[in-house]
DNA sequence: TCAGAAAGTACCATACAAGTTACTAAGTGA
DNA sequence: TCACTTAGTAACTTGTATGGTACTTTCTGA
C-alpha cells in the first residue's frame, strides 16, 4: 500500500478496528463462550456454566447479554417445561472465528510447553472439532 | 479431523490454547501496544504514552513488563543522554500479528459504521502500513 | 544555574469486574 | 406434596485493574 493511499484511508477512519474488536471480545470469558459454541457445539446456559472454568452465573449472564447486544450470538426460546433457551452464533459471530483460530495457532506454536503435555508444538486447523 | 484423532489430541492437551493466548493479550492496551509497534513502527515509552488513548504511565509500564516477560517484546537500552530505551517485537510477538489482522478485518467488515466515517466496509491486508 | 528530555516509579483513589450464595418461576413426575 | 429441572436474578462482598498526578534520575544545552 502506498503512502498516498494510506493518508486517504486514514482520513476515512473514525476508530481503530483493532480497538473496536477488542471492545467486543476483550472481556473475560467472551472468547471462551464463543469457543464453546463454535468448537464444542454447546448451546445452553448450564453447559457454559459447567464447562467454562471459573465462570459464575452472574458473569455468564452479563456476558451472554453483551454478546447478544453486539450481534455475535442469538438467543432463542423454546417453550416447554422447563423452558429451553438456545444460544447460537450469528454470521457476524462466525466472522470472529479467524481471530480464535489465530489465537489457537499462536499458543500451539509458541507456547507448546503450556498447552501440550508433551510440550511439542503442533499446527491444526481445527483442534476442537 | 476424525473423532479418533481428536480424542488422541485431547489427551495431549494441558490447557486451552485460546485461553492461553487470551491470558497473554487479553488485558487492556496489550493489543494497542502491539499494534503501535508492528503497524506504526513505534518503539519508545513516550510514543506509546502519547498515542494510545487513555493510557497512563503506570499501566503502560506494567503492560510493557508483562509483554517482555511473555517474550513478545524486547527492551533494549541505548546509553546516551538521556538514555534511550527501545521496545521491539520478537519473533514470538510477530506470531500474534495474524490475531491483530483478524481483529482488524472483523471490524472493517462487520462494524464499518463504527470504524469508518462513510460506514462502508473495506478489506485491507495492511490498514496501518 | 535552571529548564528540559526520557523513562519511568510512588502513592493514593476509585471503579467496575467478578465471586458467593441463595433464591425465583413454571411445570412435571414420583 | 415434594423434589427436580432450566435459566437465570438478587443482594452483597471482594478484588484487581486502572486512573491521576507528582516525583525521580541523569545529563545536556542555554
Amino acid at each position: 500500500m502506498k503512502e498516498e493511499e494510506c493518508k486517504v484511508l486514514l482520513n476515512e477512519m473514525k476508530a481503530c478496528p483493532i480497538d473496536n474488536t477488542f471492545k467486543i471480545i476483550g472481556k473475560k470469558f467472551t472468547v471462551h463462550i464463543l469457543r464453546n459454541i463454535t468448537k464444542l457445539g454447546q448451546t445452553r446456559f448450564n453447559e457454559f456454566l459447567e464447562s467454562i472454568e471459573g465462570i459464575n452465573p452472574k458473569t455468564l449472564s452479563a456476558r451472554l447479554r453483551e454478546m447478544e447486544r453486539n450481534g455475535i450470538i442469538e438467543r432463542r426460546i423454546y417453550p416447554g417445561t422447563p423452558v429451553k433457551i438456545e444460544y447460537s452464533i450469528t454470521k457476524k459471530g462466525m466472522a470472529l472465528d479467524p481471530v480464535l483460530e489465530a489465537m489457537a495457532e499462536f499458543s500451539m506454536k509458541y507456547c507448546a510447553k503450556d498447552v501440550f503435555k508433551d510440550g511439542k508444538p503442533r499446527i491444526l486447523k481445527e483442534i476442537y472439532s
